[in-house]
DNA sequence: CTCATTCCGAGTGAGTTAATCAAGAAGTGA
DNA sequence: TCACTTCTTGATTAACTCACTCGGAATGAG
């Protein structure tokens, strides 16, 4: 039940980006700066949300990365997704990327326990990620 | 966000357990072999979980485990967290193993956004898991 | 005693995580 | 055009975790 630093590192990225959004484009050494990441994986991080379609990119003196969609268009879910793959704990009840367990004694019969139970727990974090955007994540930041 | 192998067998083991409680005592490869689990790595998880005082256990000839406490006593947030370690999604947001995250900027201030979505995140978690029982549990499974 | 079973520590191979590095492509300004 | 800056891409790596696996010791039943 981990978030690993990948999908950290990446949101605290996109906060910066969101609070730059519309005003400025941020180079990979401001955001690293700014949020303490190591600069060389973060590089690769934000490579990954570039092509997963969140940012664009300029080369050369006065580039950078920006938003490319709303700030309210891009949940949580989303990007946790694109860096750590599904929000489901178990294969078998994740929606996004379902996989059927081949060993479990239940695996047909869908009245596995875990199953069930972790089909609810999948849906209460998918139920927050996946409502809570990058303009409320920015916006917690600036009241607190 | 994943449940490791060692706490779903644990979970599969429990319920093994739980039906079988107060009526006979389950051998290793009794459990083993009704939920498809490795034997000598179900070994090791109900050690882990007598170490912690939910099972008791009997060597030799007609030896094997048994739940010591009531199933409507034991949560899934319990097991999971005996097996796999705290439900929060990062160490900042633990209640029952905080650890302060020291590379993050917000880090003593409180205010840091990936802090706040994760602790309702755990909240979400941990109320279901620590509300569900192995009774719970047990009971699904018959009506399933 | 012997045999069955749990107890316990250590080991292992595959895979993941979190970086790090080196070389290349594309912009900017002179 | 050249120098310089910045992103792009693929490779590499060290450390760690996961999911087992093994060997042997201790305990209990008959």
């Amino acid at each position: 039940m981990k978030l690993s630093k990948k999908s950290e590192y990446g949101l605290r990225a996109l906060l910066e980006l969101t609070l730059a959004h519309g005003t400025a484009t941020l180079q990979r050494h401001d955001i690293a700066a700014r949020q303490h990441i190591p600069v060389e994986f973060l590089e690769q991080i934000l490579l990954a949300l570039k092509r997963a379609g969140l940012l664009s990119s300029r080369r050369g003196m006065k580039g950078g990365y920006t938003l490319i969609k709303q700030p309210q268009d891009i949940t949580l879910g989303q990007v946790i997704r694109i860096l750590d793959g599904p929000l489901a704990p178990i294969g078998c009840v994740s929606k996004t990327a379902y996989q059927k367990c081949g060993d479990c004694p239940y695996a047909n019969h869908a009245q596995c326990p875990v199953q069930h139970v972790m089909g609810t727990v999948r849906d209460a974090i998918a139920g927050i990620l996946d409502h809570y955007t990058l303009a409320d994540f920015a916006s917690s930041h600036r009241k607190g």
